[in-house]
DNA sequence: AAAGATACATAAGTTTCTTATGTATATAAG
DNA sequence: CTTATATACATAAGAAACTTATGTATCTTT
């Protein structure tokens, strides 16, 4: 069995706020950092999402109204809480429906094996 | 049960090179025009795969050593075969592997309910 | 005191796609 | 017969989403 330390940057492309979306569907609010270190967890270091990614990301899906803010104050530093907006939660679960969709779609094309 | 149309392009972003390996390792030779005709058959038009995305796609999986061609005519008009090298075949099994592994790791990540 | 972790942010550059355009032949429809 | 559609290639401009780099600042561990 096939098993790789990180994924080619191009397979994580278009996944990113599906992720950050269903994180959020199942853990109320989260901060930037918070889900960087969530996703590495989970995967056990094979997906990292950059906070070059990430942060424009949210401020995206912000500014979309699928999410919304709240700073907290730690000690002298900010911490910004993003949760999905009622907007958001429709978003999120059409997300993950249509990943799903689309793994289904793509596990049936890549187990064809007709002429050879 | 989830069912769409059509996916959206973020998606798919990422996943054509392997879908085209896995077409040729299947397939041994195919056209530029036949291959965005399979993909679309295979998938119920889910998939389209567009001759601005492919073409420039193939040439550099040429370029790379993956693929080798054969133009042939038909009638007045060419056609241009593209088939695996023997890297091609390595690559081919490489990226396929890859995207299963992503899939399982993809599909863990999106099951996760644990707080809501 | 320094290094590493936490926590945000943005900007330049790259890759990969979309959309548009161009060329040309073959076939079906009106 | 001529127009629309399908076949078949190609490239180029622009958009989108990322990587890499950089910047700021605090907190914790060594």
């Amino acid at each position: 069995m096939y098993l790789c330390l990180m994924y080619s940057s191009e397979l994580i492309k278009g996944t990113l706020k599906t992720i950050v979306l269903k994180l959020l569907s199942d853990n109320q609010k989260m901060y930037g950092y918070e889900i960087t270190q969530k996703v590495k967890e989970l995967t056990g270091d094979k997906i990292q999402i950059t906070e070059g990614a990430l942060y424009p990301s949210l401020h995206s899906l912000e500014a979309e109204g699928i999410l919304s803010t709240e700073t907290v104050n730690i000690g002298k530093r900010v911490r910004k809480y993003y949760s999905l907006t009622k907007k958001g939660k429709g978003t999120s679960h059409e997300k993950v429906s249509e990943f799903a969709d689309f793994m289904n779609t793509m596990k049936f094309l890549l187990d064809i094996r007709p002429q050879v």
